[in-house]
DNA sequence: CTAATCCTTGACATTGACGTCAAGGGCAAG
DNA sequence: CTTGCCCTTGACGTCAATGTCAAGGATTAG
């Protein structure tokens, strides 16, 4: 399999492969002409090492990691970063569910619109749940036209 | 209050907040000399921005995103613009799971060694649950010593 | 042999949310 | 008025994964 094979199948482009390679995530062997082959399994890995970088790991993170795949065992550094970057995807989670949820608000008060949700008039519903001393606030209201923007 | 203020209120840094007001996020007042000045409301929104950028949305989504919480209601499209950024996040929380149960399953290789798991011997077990015509992997086993890598 | 296609290395470009430095003005305390 | 801190605009730097272009070698079909 040369290069051009694995990233079609693993749906990444040759760049990416190469990019990997150098990072030390993916390795291969040269002809003797120097072109990079590939075994069946590194379409699995490619695939893992996608799988982690959509998850936001950098690539010294996944450096880091691999090696424990490959090995099947984990020193226990390498079981803490394990456990560290399980904790950093959770709460990168939970960042994610509360942007979900502040995106519900809006969307509910768009299809209910009614006076109780003006942010005019009470808390502003999208807010979060700190409310507490914001009670003084001047809203001036300064929106103009900014916004519009047009692109495709 | 100026800007320092804010900044240091919202956690952000002053550049942080004149970025935002260059992207049309946040709009401020001036004094006669020029100096920024903002409602407390401001530390809010803030927030909010900071909410939605953490959960990815880009700037120019955010500022279309924004006006539906000034105005508390939505056009058509802004409604649309709304559910699609719900779905992108809700893609990214399963992107995440995914890499979550990825590390749990090292995680749980590194802990339970045993020849079982042992991915010389059959499907690794932290792959995907794609496994169908892996089976005639010549498993050469180039792993030498490239992923060591020294850092702190 | 030759053309077409793939591969190689190298290097520069991109995108986005900032950091950071520079040069200068504002403002309160002494 | 001077010191000191905060503010202003402008511009360039950063990081990370990848795109893209360039110049040339490798492979393969004819």
């Amino acid at each position: 399999m040369r290069i051009g094979d694995i990233a079609q199948r693993a749906g990444v482009s040759t760049r990416s492969l190469r990019y990997y390679e150098e990072q030390g995530l993916l390795s291969s062997e040269r002809t003797s002409t120097g072109q990079r082959t590939y075994a069946e399994s590194a379409v699995e890995r490619v695939r893992l090492i996608q799988q982690f970088f959509t998850a936001g790991l950098p690539s010294r993170t996944i450096q880091r990691v691999l090696p424990c795949v490959d090995s099947g065992e984990a020193s226990a550094e390498a079981l803490a970063l394990l456990e560290a970057e399980r904790a950093r995807i959770t709460a990168a989670m939970d960042d994610l569910a509360a942007a979900r949820d502040a995106l519900d608000r809006m969307i509910h008060i768009a299809q209910n619109p009614s006076a109780e949700h003006c942010p005019a008039l009470r808390e502003p519903a999208w807010a979060p749940f700190e409310g507490a001393g914001s009670s003084a606030g001047a809203q001036t209201g300064a929106q103009t036209g900014v916004l519009t923007g047009a692109q495709t």
